[in-house]
DNA sequence: TCGGAAAGCGCC
DNA sequence: AAAGGGCGCTTTCCGA
C-alpha cells in the first residue's frame, strides 16, 4: 500500500491512499498541525510513503518524533529511471521532476508555501515510474535500486537529525596540540614558528606559503628543481626548507578545513549535523553539502565521543570494491581469494602476487585503470589470475572509449559519453595530429571513468542495501515505542563504512546485526554468488579508536 | 568588486 | 611510499 503526500499550496497536505495496483482508495486533507500525528497513526500499517523529496518531507516528521519505515523519494528515483538504459523505452515528460530538489528546509520549519509546486503530482509520477520499471528490461533490479535509493534518503535524514556526537573541548585540545594556540588575525603559534623556519631557510622573509605561485617561485630562486608545490613532489627534494614546509602545509590544511572556524560553524550543543546528499555523485555515492562530512580528517576523529553509557559500533566493509567486482563478473578465483577476511592477503595466498601491497595496488589499478608504477606492473599478473574480473572492467572501459554508456549491477547508468574515438574514426584524416591525440586522450580518460563507474556504483548499491537492512534490524533492537534516538541508530556513513550509536549493552547484538545485514546485502544483489563481504567491526567510545 | 577556475589536499 | 576513479572545501589568482 502507498500513501502519496502532496502540498496543497496553502501549507496543508493532501494524502492519497493507493492500493497495490496504484488505484486511489482514500483521500485526506490535513492541516499542518495534524500531519505528523496522522502519519504516525497510519505508519502502523507500514505503508510506503510517496513524496517528492525525503529531504523536504522527512525532517519535520523526525523533529515531531515520527519515524517511517518505507518511502519512495520520487525525485531521486526519477533521476535514476530517466537515465537508466533499461527504461529507454519510456518517454518522460519534460516536467518539474527533473528539476533539482528544493533546498531542504531546516528541521522543524514546516513546509514553506512557495516551494509547493502544484504541477508535480506525486500520484501521476508514481504511476509513471512503476510503469517504466514494469516495462523495463529488468524490473527486479530497478525496483530494488529505487527502493534502496529511497531508504538511503531516510537514513540520510535520520543521521542529520541525530547528529554526530562531537566534543568541542576535545577538538580544541587536538587543535592546540597540533597547531599551537590560536592568535586572532594571525596564524596559530606553531604554524607561525614553522613558517619562520621556512622563510629563514629560503631567505624569503615575507613569503606567503599559501600562494602556490609565490611558493614555487621562491623554491626555484633557492635553486630547487620543482614545478609544483604538491607535497608528494616536495618530498623528493633535499633542502632544509622542505621538512618545515611539509609540516606547515599539513597543519594549514587542518587549520583552514577543520580548525576553530569549522568548529564554531558546524558543532552546536555537542553535535555535528552534516547534510548528506544521497545520489549526489553520478556513480550513486552520496555527497555532502557543507561541513565536509565525507572528508573528516583522521586527526580530529578523537573529538567524536559516544554519549555516556553509549558506544559506537564502527564497521568497515573490507576491500568492498574488489569483492563487488568479483561478484559482478562471477570471477570464481577472485571470489575464492575473498574467502579470506583480507582479500589482498587471499590473493597472495593463492599465488597471484607475492606481497600484499602488490595485491592492493594491482587491484586498485585494475579498477581505476592505472597503467603506471606498481599497479601497471601488476596488471598482467592480475589479468592471468582473475581473467573474468579484468574482462569485465576492460569491457566497461572500451564501451566508455567508444562513447557508449555503461551501467551498474542494478542498472544505474553512466552519463552519455563524448564519443571522442568515434569522432576520430569517422573524421577520416580531417583532424590534425594534435586533435587526434587530444581525442584519444579524452577517450581513454572517459574509459577510466566508465571502468570505475561500474564498480564504484555497484559498491554504492551494496552499501545502500547494507544500510537499509541494518536500519530495519536496529529499529527492532530497541524498545517498542521508544523514539529513534533512544534506540541503536545509524549515525555516520562513509561510502563503505557505517557507524552505529548504541547503548553499551546492545553493542554485541549490533555487531551481529551489522554482519547479518552485510550478508543480506550480498544476497539481495548477487543471489547465490559465492562472494563474502567481510567486515571489520569495532566497538569503541571514540571514533579515532576504531582502527 | 565579484565570481569562477585552478591548485592543493582531505576522505573513500 | 607507489596510481588514479569519485567527491568537497579553502585560498589564491585572474579576468570581466
Amino acid at each position: 500500500m502507498f500513501i502519496a503526500l502532496r502540498s496543497d499550496g496553502r501549507g496543508g497536505t493532501t494524502a492519497v491512499s493507493l492500493d497495490a495496483d496504484g488505484a486511489e482508495t482514500a483521500r485526506t486533507d490535513l492541516a499542518p498541525d495534524d500531519l505528523a500525528a496522522w502519519i504516525a497513526e497510519r505508519e502502523r500499517e507500514r505503508p510506503r510513503w510517496v513524496w517528492s523529496d525525503t529531504s523536504r518531507w522527512y525532517p519535520p516528521l523526525l523533529a515531531a518524533g515520527v519515524r517511517v519505515e518505507r518511502c519512495i523519494d520520487l525525485r531521486l528515483c526519477r533521476r535514476i529511471l530517466r537515465h537508466a538504459i533499461a527504461t529507454s523505452g519510456t518517454v518522460w515528460p519534460d516536467d518539474g521532476w527533473d528539476r533539482p530538489a528544493p533546498a531542504p528546509t531546516a528541521a522543524g520549519a514546516l513546509f514553506d508555501l512557495e516551494e509547493s509546486s502544484s504541477d508535480d503530482d506525486p500520484v501521476a509520477e508514481l504511476a509513471r515510474q512503476r510503469a517504466a520499471i514494469a516495462a523495463s528490461a529488468e524490473p527486479g533490479p530497478l525496483a530494488l535500486l529505487t527502493a534502496a535509493e529511497s531508504v538511503g534518503s531516510l537514513v540520510a535524514a535520520e543521521m542529520t537529525f541525530a547528529g554526530l556526537p562531537w566534543r568541542a573541548e576535545v577538538h580544541d585540545a587536538i587543535l592546540r596540540e597540533l597547531l599551537g594556540d590560536p592568535v586572532p588575525g594571525a596564524r596559530p603559534t606553531r604554524m607561525e614558528a614553522l613558517l619562520g623556519e621556512v622563510r629563514t631557510a629560503l631567505d624569503e622573509p615575507t613569503l606567503n606559503p599559501d600562494s602556490p605561485a609565490e611558493l614555487v617561485k621562491a623554491l626555484q630562486r633557492a635553486g630547487l628543481r620543482v614545478t609544483t608545490t604538491r607535497s608528494w613532489e616536495l618530498k623528493n627534494v633535499d633542502h632544509p626548507a622542505i621538512p618545515p614546509l611539509l609540516e606547515y602545509k599539513k597543519l594549514a590544511r587542518l587549520y583552514t578545513a577543520n580548525g576553530w572556524s569549522w568548529l564554531a560553524e558546524w558543532v552546536h550543543d555537542g553535535r555535528f549535523h552534516p547534510v548528506y546528499v544521497p545520489g549526489g555523485v553520478v556513480t550513486g555515492r552520496w555527497a555532502a553539502d557543507g561541513g565536509g562530512a565525507l572528508q573528516l580528517p583522521k586527526q580530529v576523529r578523537g573529538a567524536v565521543v559516544a554519549d555516556p553509557g553509549w558506544r559506537f559500533v564502527v564497521a568497515d566493509a573490507a576491500q568492498l570494491e574488489p569483492r563487488v567486482l568479483a561478484a559482478m563478473s562471477r570471477d570464481t578465483a577472485m571470489a575464492r581469494a575473498g574467502q579470506a577476511q583480507d582479500l589482498y592477503q587471499g590473493m597472495v595466498d593463492a599465488g597471484a602476487v607475492e606481497t600484499r601491497p602488490q595485491a592492493k595496488y594491482g587491484m586498485l589499478g585494475a579498477i581505476y585503470g592505472g597503467t603506471q608504477g606498481e599497479s601497471g606492473r601488476m596488471r598482467p599478473r592480475i589479468e592471468r589470475a582473475f581473467p573474468r574480473a579484468m574482462a569485465y572492467v576492460e569491457a566497461a572501459a572500451r564501451a566508455g572509449e567508444r562513447g557508449e554508456v555503461v551501467r551498474t549491477w542494478l542498472g544505474r547508468t553512466s552519463p552519455p559519453g563524448r564519443q571522442a574515438l568515434q569522432q576520430v574514426d569517422g573524421a577520416d584524416g580531417t583532424l590534425s595530429d594534435a586533435e587526434v591525440r587530444r581525442a584519444q586522450t579524452d577517450a581513454r580518460s572517459w574509459g577510466r571513468f566508465t571502468r570505475n563507474f561500474v564498480v564504484q556504483g555497484t559498491a554504492a548499491e551494496w552499501a545502500l542495501c547494507w544500510m537499509g537492512a541494518l536500519r530495519r534490524r536496529l529499529w527492532e533492537l530497541g524498545d517498542p515505542g521508544a523514539p529513534l534516538l533512544a534506540r541503536p541508530h545509524l549515525i555516520f556513513f562513509l561510502h563503505d563504512e557505517v557507524m552505529v550509536h548504541t547503548p553499551e549493552g546492545l553493542a554485541p547484538i549490533v555487531e551481529t546485526a551489522l554482519r547479518e545485514s552485510a550478508a543480506e546485502a550480498g544476497r539481495l544483489l548477487f543471489g547465490g554468488a559465492p562472494v563474502e563481504f567481510a567486515l571489520s567491526v569495532a566497538t569503541v567510545e571514540r571514533y579515532a579508536d576504531a582502527r
